[in-house]
DNA sequence: TTGTACGCGTTATCAA
DNA sequence: TTGATAACGCGTACAA
């Protein structure tokens, strides 16, 4: 019972047409009190429930794809838990996948949101360099909404300004007077990598701090590869005395390679997270970090891409940026060192 | 390009038949060399990508719900992942779905899935109590797995073994001297708090320590009723002397309630979190915890669900119980007051 | 081996 | 307002 019933079972109990039954499934407004109710009483005692599968064949799919790096990041869940209440208030579905990173399983994911007929794409890509990447992009057949990427141009995004964000990060440490500052970020074929990187050199040059290309250490994403850089850069003959994580998953790595170190923090070494979480707020002592709304940035892609799907005319890409607060704990201190 | 070619361009390009080129897509032993190269090279050529939609029509979509409480907790996108790779390698796609513990959100979702025609699902319900939740899993018309939940009975099912989780915990504590251990959990509608409340009874009454029905808080899964609970079990008149969460995302709420009371861990308070987590392992000191693999959790509910999916014929449920492991670090410590 | 025609469950168009 | 019928894109019996 309701496991194969058909809008034809539907039509032939309440005795009328395929037409009369769909009219009423889809509210449409001429249509007979009478046959109406009779439909109605059909459906409630069949349990009909209208294969969707058929309905997308005539017109949308109501899905929407997401592709984020990996949903075990929680602040990437709370993004695409954000997009997925609005997206679903608005009816439709989101089809989660995650890349990983990985240049062959984006390419196949993205084939396959094709081949299943999403109506939108939410993405964020592992490279805006790569060519093979960049031409599936650009070919998708479907409004696409960037997340904190830049390419192609003429699709909506929603990006964090990490520039800013940096230099949150590298005034508050420049206070406490540091000046071997170390930067932990992902690698450079993406926008959030590159902007902090051009925000930490560009406050480097304006304070006048030597800029130790050493210091930077832009190689992926991943919890560890912090904890090695992390601990690559406190075995140096002269370390830093403050560390800056470029990157939502960065954190728990990089204090694992200080545990291994056997420092402090703040006396040892200062650190500045970015984005909150458990760990950075209930840790004794809690962390600084620079902070964005990953709720926020969630909605408002998904908010970007409902505009698109649902507009009758085409307008020019959208771009809105998120800005980034300096969330002030207790992780950063005085240099350990004098240089 | 690539966007609205169907079987029938690749066809016409080719200057074969229908039937022919589906032969070819699909691999069929039964055609010649040169049709399947004409084909090939069409399919190529227009970039043809098989509609998911239609195929599905037809056949099995390919598809699998997976039903949750809530993906952003971290725990629950393991599990999520695990499955999605396993299951991913056998071709099948995820549909994930979040109940947020609302019943109604849940009826609408298994009538989602449905409407969607998934080919199998992997759930846990917000209540096995609840006649309409009841009656809707009952009518599920594909395999499902009980991610540790048991109804109905008739499902492949994996669980955890939290009554012998607690017992470890409890164990450890009483080692300890603790007299007054309070326990704090989800609603009684689900199995494992009732698992862990019959486990903590047991052992109480093993080992003659007075049951005070007080002590056990079986209130819901949500970080903030951790808090709560913590907070007002630590301002009673006669509180305990330690606390057992029972329950994967309750660790961080409760630490800020003990932070809120101003108490030191494991000085004042001791503390058993369940499940792993950056928090529990590297706080200072990392915590005490009952630990059970997610990964493997749901790797074992995808496995199961393939086989009943790919199964020809029907065999009895199967039941997978996964043991939990007592991981003992810095946590727990003398109870700070005699009785 | 190849081609034709039908069915999957809908929605939408067009007569009546 | 209602009913019949043509799509949607694909797989597959069945006929050639």
């Amino acid at each position: 019972l309701g496991t194969k019933v058909t809008i034809r079972d539907v039509a032939r109990l309440a005795e009328v047409s395929l037409g009369s039954a769909s009219r009423v499934i889809n509210g449409s407004a001429n249509v007979g009190a009478d046959i109406r109710e009779r439909v109605e009483k059909a459906i409630t005692e069949l349990g009909f429930k209208p294969n969707a599968l058929a309905q997308s064949m005539r017109g949308a799919t109501r899905m929407v794809g997401i592709l984020v790096r990996d949903i075990t990041v929680p602040a990437f869940a709370v993004f695409v838990r954000a997009a997925q209440e609005l997206l679903h208030d608005a009816g439709y579905t989101l089809l989660i996948t995650c890349t990983e990173d990985r240049k062959d399983r984006e390419i196949e994911l993205l084939n396959f949101l094709v081949r299943r007929k999403v109506d939108g794409l939410i993405a964020t890509t592992s490279s805006e360099e790569d060519s093979d990447l960049a031409r599936i992009r650009s070919a998708f057949p479907a409004p696409m909404v960037l997340f904190d990427r830049e390419f192609p141009s003429t699709s909506d995004s929603v990006r964090v300004a990490h520039r800013r964000g940096i230099r949150q990060a590298m005034e508050h440490l420049i206070g406490f007077g540091h000046k071997r500052i170390a930067l932990i970020t992902g690698s450079k074929n993406v926008l959030p990598s590159r902007e902090r990187i051009i925000g930490y050199k560009e406050i480097a040059k304006e304070r006048h701090l030597p800029i130790d290309d050493n210091l930077i250490r832009s190689v992926s994403f991943e919890a560890d590869t912090a904890f090695f850089e992390t601990f690559k850069l406190l075995s140096q003959p002269s370390p830093p005395t403050a560390i800056i994580l470029g990157g939502a998953n960065l954190l728990a790595g990089s204090v694992k390679g200080i545990q291994a170190k056997k420092l402090r923090i703040p006396d040892d070494i200062s650190i500045i997270g970015a984005s909150d979480s458990d760990l950075a707020s209930l840790s004794q002592p809690p962390f600084t970090i620079v902070r964005w709304d990953y709720k926020e940035l969630g909605r408002a892609s998904a908010q970007l891409l409902r505009d698109r799907m649902e507009a009758k005319t085409s307008y020019p890409a959208r771009h809105i940026t998120l800005e980034t607060e300096l969330v002030i704990r207790g992780s950063c201190g005085l240099p350990s060192r004098k240089e």
